[in-house]
Parts: C-alpha cells; structure tokens; sequence
RNA sequence: UGGGGCGUGGCCAAGCGGUAAGGCAAGGGACUUUGGAUCCCUGAUUCGGAGGUUCGAAUCCUCCCGCCCCAGCCA
C-alpha cells in the first residue's frame, strides 16, 4: 500500500525524484518564506506542508525563512506567530533563515551588475516609469538614463544607500529589454529607497531590495535546490533566472509553481482577512471561524487534521476550489477515533421521570468511546430530573421520527427506557416539562423482552448538570465561491448571519468541569467540541469544531 | 488583439500510447444502545471541442474554444 503511495508522486515530487536520480542535486533543500506581515491561513498550511513534506520525503532540509524586504509592512509580533504556527503544525525547519541577513550581499550583487552594465539608476518618477512601461500589447520605451555609464551609476548607487536621495527620487533597474513580451523583463526595478526602519536592521539601510532581485538570491545563499512558489509567479521565473544567470552565485536554485488553495465559502486574501478583523466582523485572527491557522486551532482542528487535509488536496497546476466539506471530513475522521464521547443538552427541555423515587440518584456506566475501548468507561449520574434536547421531543411527530413523542418509548444512552405520559406548556403554550415513565427493566438499555426502540437520547441529569457556553460556529460567508461576487457588491453582502450563535443555557454532564482548553470532546449526536481559550472553571466555553453528520436532517429536507 | 499557466464525473486528483485509480460530496442498501461510526453497492462508453497520426490516443500532432495570472518604487 505504501509502495503505491510513493508511485504516486505529484508533479513536483517527481521533478525532485528525477533531478535525485540524475545526480543533478545529492540532497534537497527546500524552504516555506513567508513575508512576516501578517498570520499564516490554510493556504500557507499547503505551502508548508508541501515544502516541509517534500523535505522529510527525500531526506532533504527546509528551512524557514522570512523574506522580510518591505519595512513598511513587516513585524516582530507576525513574525514570532509564524513561527508557533509552523511549529504547532508540527514541522521542524532546518535553518531559520531571514532575507534581510543578507542584505549586504544583495548590495555587491548590485554592483557587480552595475559593473556588469547590466543594472543602473533611474531617476524617472514612479509615473513616468509606470507610464513608459508599455502595456500589454505595446513595448515600452527606454528611460533616458538607462544608457549612463558604468562609473556614474556605481557612484550614484553608493549615494542611494548613503541616503543621499529621497524616497521616491531614483531607483536601481536591472538592463534587460523594455520591449520584452513578459512585462516583468521590463528593467525591473531592483532597488527603492524607503527611509524607514525595519524591524531587524533598523535604520542600516535605506535602500530595499524588491522580490525579484532578491529572492532568487535569497535561495541560492541557502543552497535551496527547489523553490517552490504561487502559480502568479511564473511569469517572474525569467527574471528569477536572469538575476541568477548574470553574478557569480554560490549555488543554482530552481524554480517551481503550483496552484494556491482555495477552500469554498471562505477567502485566502491578507486584505479581505485584515478587513474582517478590522471591522470587527469576527474576533480576531484566531476567531474560530478564520481560516487562519490559529482560528483553526481555537476552532478545535488538530495538527495532523491539517495536514491530512493537505495532503488529499494534492498538489497541481491548475487553478481550484476545494470543498470545504473535505476539511471538515479530516477532522471528524480524526476525532471520531480519538475523541472522547461526553453527553451535553444543547437546548435544554425537563424531564420528569415520575416512577422514579424522588430522592433517588444512581451511577450509571458510561462507554467513553465506542471506537476506542481502551478508553474505558466512565459513571455518569442519574436521577428523577433530567433535561434532554427540546429537538428530541415533538408533540406532533413527524413520520420517521424515531425520538419522544407523547405515548412513545426511547431509550436514554446507557440508562434506561422512557415512555412520554403527559406534557406540560405554560400559559402561551410552550412546553416547559415532560411527564415519563421509566421501565427499571431496562436498566443498562436494554431488556429482558428484548423488545426494540429506535431511539437512543443523550440526556444531563439536572441537579448534577453544570451550565455551559456553546458557541457554535458554521460558514462565514454565504457565497461559495468569494472570487465570484456580483457586481457592485463586497464580502459584507456575503457574511452568513449564522456563522456564529452562542447557547447559554447548555448543561453538560458533570465530567465536564474538568476539561481544559484546548480539551477535544464529542458531545453525543450533536458534533466535536473543543474548550475555548476564553474558558474557566467557573464559565465553560465549548467551541462547535464540526458537527456529526445529520441524517434525520437530510431526510427532514428532503420533505 | 502581447506573454505565461490551466482545462479528466458536483469538488479535488491519478493517469506519462495499450483500453479512465483514489478521496470528498451525492444516491441506494445492511448494521447500529450516537438517525454517529462501520460495511456494501451506484455513478465519466469517456477525458474542453474538432480534425489528424496509430492496430490502439486522456496521453503524440494541428487548429479552435473556455478559464486564470501579469502593466507595484508589494510579496
């Protein structure tokens, strides 16, 4: 089975498979660079699973390397969370890299392509290079100091890092050819002058190296064999070359793309993310209905859930959308295996159990986790006073509905039989109270007469329940594609209204009072629960991750 | 109408000239002290389309169609 698994390579797994077997590299070193500028999602999880992967597949290293070359966005706080979120992941990086160490070393490549002839300073405004860039379907024109001798541009080059020129005044552009077909060949500029502080070298310099000049370099001090990036860089991977092709470098990376994730009903992008936090349309970054790594994690999702989820999207070129029902699929599968099965009533309805003696209460033994019996079992308390689920009862019952109904008999998990003789409403109508009778033959849940019931109820007895917070979570947008908004209309037309909903009166059975955050639990028939971080001993908050699958829904939908 | 990339069932995705894997979703059934889980079964005569090469094409060639990306001193 494994052997099929590793025939199985992804288009990439087999470029590295190919350049092993060629001897074109010994060992590979891939690496996850993220700008630390803001909190990693989902679709960094796919980056990072597939660089780190790749490197724990054939035996290479990844290093984590934060390509921090724009002091206007990037910050300690973004970069100290990206790397817990790496870690909880559950990756180790061989190196922990920074682009802005190499700063130095970008600067002499600069000069050697001064040197060169193949780089020099523009003093066009960002208008005018912006406008004698060309379009699509027109060449560009030469700026008028693109011709200034070698000389003249290595003394202007050093006056630009003096700081001897305002932001804006010049830049560095690579020589390559305004009338390139891939606009990105256009005499890119190499180096702008920000005199700003960066969160590691201060105010070292005030010239800052731009992404295609860079990275490449970046990757070639470090000896990454494969870079792998976004599919919107393939039109860089030119110039990526380019840069590489004309200094003496130390080592020859190569560059690779692969399709971004996209997950229905949710956005990937920083600014439409930014902008959610920012209105206070969810908590923060790691509200659980974030797609971000950390709302995840709040969310109840494991590390290896994720990763799971990585790996059954697989790794290709074209563009897609993944359906969210596949992450939810990861993380029920997990934790169907794992988690412990604890009764909670969501909404909670009185039950009288009217046979039962009145002062009475009894230990009743509970399976903690039926696809796990190492688990063992747990003793539950039992008494006249329960609550079950108002959903469980209906007065009127549908056809099929296996729950309690007046005159019908249902089991209680584990406890006993229960028959509905009477329901009690308050003055509007509203049922407040049900009257039962229970079988004490039943004990355990089944009975001598052996005689079937349908339906099986989670229940709390009431003077042993503790009231809970529920927050319960579902989409956070109503469209599921988000890159597909009508015209004239933006993400906020598109917020689900029911992404969240908190429960207040929610009893749990009293294990309960032990659980710690980050505690992961299935509360019976209803779906998996995590503790919440806002959680204490005297207000538990549970946190829906996902719910179990509904049967009687659909068969409710259906009519 | 320049350049780059991509089109395999509802969503992902294998397939690399020898007769369409797998997962999710969906539907049907069995079982069930979670209407959970589990287990069976069903679904592309067909690979964006049209030609061509070949004994044989999703795989090779030609043309066409569709979608995505690129005109930051962002990454």
């Amino acid at each position: 089975m494994e052997l099929e698994n590793e025939k199985q390579l992804n288009f990439i797994e087999q470029i590295i498979s190919d350049d092993l077997e060629s001897g074109r590299v010994q060992e590979i070193i891939t690496r996850f660079p993220p700008e630390p500028n803001g909190y990693l999602h989902i679709g960094h999880a796919k980056s990072i699973c597939l660089n780190f992967g790749l490197a724990e597949k054939f035996n290479g290293k990844c290093n984590l390397r934060f390509d921090d070359t724009n002091p206007e966005k990037e910050e300690e706080h973004y970069m100290e969370a990206i790397k817990e979120d790496v870690r909880w992941l559950g990756f180790q990086w061989a190196k922990l890299c920074y682009a802005s160490d190499y700063f130095e070393q970008f600067y002499r490549w600069a000069v050697d392509l001064v040197k060169a002839g193949l780089a020099y300073v523009d003093h066009q405004s960002p208008e005018e290079i912006r406008q004698t860039r060309g379009t699509l379907t027109e060449p560009g024109e030469n700026s008028p100091y693109r011709n200034r001798d070698i000389e003249k541009n290595l003394e202007l080059l050093q006056k630009m890092r003096k700081g001897e020129f305002d932001e804006g005044e010049c830049v560095l552009r690579a020589k390559i050819d305004m009338s390139h077909p891939n606009i990105n060949m256009r005499d890119p500029v190499m180096y702008r002058i920000l005199k700003k502080a960066h969160y590691r070298t201060g105010n070292l310099w005030c010239i800052y190296p731009m992404y295609d000049f860079a990275h490449g370099y970046e990757d070639a001090i470090e000896g990454i064999t494969h870079s792998i990036c976004t599919l919107e860089f393939a039109d860089h991977r030119p110039l990526y070359d380019w840069f590489l092709e004309n200094v003496d470098i130390p080592s020859r990376p190569r560059q690779y793309e692969f399709a971004r994730l996209n997950l229905s009903y949710t956005v990937m992008s920083k600014r439409l993310l930014l902008g959610l936090v920012g209105e206070g349309i969810v908590s923060g970054w790691d509200d659980p209905r974030m797609p971000t790594i950390q709302g995840l994690r709040r969310r109840g999702y494991t590390p290896s859930s994720i990763r799971k989820f990585c790996q059954e999207i697989g790794v290709a070129k074209s563009n897609s959308m993944v359906d969210y029902e596949l992450l939810e699929h990861t993380i029920r599968e997990e934790l169907n295996a794992k988690a412990q099965r604890v009764m909670v009533v969501l909404h909670p309805l009185k039950v009288i159990i009217e046979n039962y003696p009145d002062d009475a209460e009894e230990l009743i033994k509970y399976q903690n986790n039926p696809e796990d019996p190492s688990m063992g079992t747990r003793m539950v308390p039992f008494s006249k006073e329960l609550y079950i689920e108002r959903d469980d009862f209906r007065e009127d019952p549908p056809k099929k509905y296996f729950r309690l109904a007046p005159g019908k008999e249902v089991r209680l998990k584990h406890a006993y039989y229960i028959t509905c003789r009477e329901v009690i409403k308050d003055e509007w109508g509203n049922i407040v109270e049900l009257r039962c009778e229970y079988d004490p033959e039943s004990k355990g849940g089944e009975t001598p007469d052996g005689r079937k019931v349908r339906g099986t109820l989670h229940w709390v007895s009431a003077p042993h329940g503790v009231k809970v917070e529920i927050r319960l979570y579902d989409k956070l947008f109503t469209l599921k594609n988000m890159s597909e908004m009508e015209e004239g209309k933006n993400y906020p037309h598109y917020l689900n209204p029911h992404s969240l909903e908190v429960l207040s009166e929610s009893v749990a059975e009293p294990v309960l009072k032990e659980a710690q955050p980050g505690d992961r639990f299935q509360f019976l028939r209803q779906g998996y629960f995590t503790v919440d971080s806002d959680s204490t001993p005297d207000t538990l908050i549970f946190n829906r991750t996902v719910a179990l699958k509904d049967t009687w829904a659909k068969i409710q939908n259906k009519g």
